[in-house]
DNA sequence: TTAATTCCTACTTATTTGGTAGGCATTATA
DNA sequence: TATAATGCCTACCAAATAAGTAGGAATTAA
């Protein structure tokens, strides 16, 4: 499951993506629009910013603006920004790799080779998920 | 990520199905064999006799087996019993369904559509993902 | 009778999640 | 140059969840 300061940082994510001005975009405009606790959401936007997907502006009529465009960003990045692995075992993960502690042996091991399975696909579809392609998506349900 | 409870859960579950006595197998064996602290595989046995994937049979040389086929018990059963949900947004499960706090309108979220993709992918693969699937993918791995 | 087991109740401990509080530093504009 | 609106930084906190542990009663085969 998503944590929801994930989810948080995806609509904030979408939000700003949405917004053509150059004017960045304030953390409590954003907070207010999407429902996310301000102070909560001041915090994701800080490690969106250090992970250089977001950029930011100081000081009066500052904010925060997209760091590229919406269609670099995707789910799977922000995924493993935030919440870490997206495979279901810590052995079926390249970036944060861990042997399962009573696992007897991962190379004969069915259950791994299942999950590994699942994992590229789940990836798969998550790379494919930027900010564009959501927002595409968003267009499409609303006819 | 799957829990360590889900991970013992399964490892424990292949293990029975491979045995081939009529014997029940003791929650200690499986401790010992499987590198699983005992006294909590106690109580993940106690759950799953609960929900009637094992049966057990008390006192000296008892222990538990298989409530059904190996063909029958898959991982997607374990792990909803044990985890719960599994895709990965609360808004796109039939068994655990809520609805996001923060979510605007749902009918039209371009997530929730990418991750109920997923969750159907996913959840196709974990149902085919029986005992009996894991046990033949080991058996092939060992060659 | 005894050894090996499941069953039952309660407790414990560590980690993660989801925040909150308060103030400093920066900047546009009146 | 004052001021209001912002990001930046550090620290803290409460609730939930995960991962166990402890101890003993009840059951059963030999």
């Amino acid at each position: 499951m998503l944590s929801k300061k994930t989810k948080y940082a995806i609509n904030a994510l979408v939000f700003i993506a949405k917004n053509k001005d150059d004017q960045p975009i304030s953390v409590s405009r954003i907070s207010e629009e999407q429902n996310i606790p301000m102070k909560f959401l001041e915090s994701i936007l800080t490690e969106l910013k250090n992970a250089r997907i977001l950029k930011s502006k100081k000081g009066k009529y500052g904010g925060y603006s997209l760091n590229g465009t919406p269609e670099e960003i995707s789910m799977a990045k922000v995924m493993r920004l935030l919440d870490g692995a997206i495979g279901l075992l810590p052995c079926v993960t390249h970036e944060f790799y861990e042997r399962c502690e009573e696992c007897i042996d991962e190379e004969t091991c069915g259950i791994r080779q299942i999950t590994m399975e699942i994992r590229n696909e789940t990836v798969k579809r998550l790379k494919a998920a930027t900010l564009a392609d959501i927002i595409k998506r968003e267009k499409k349900l609303k006819k």
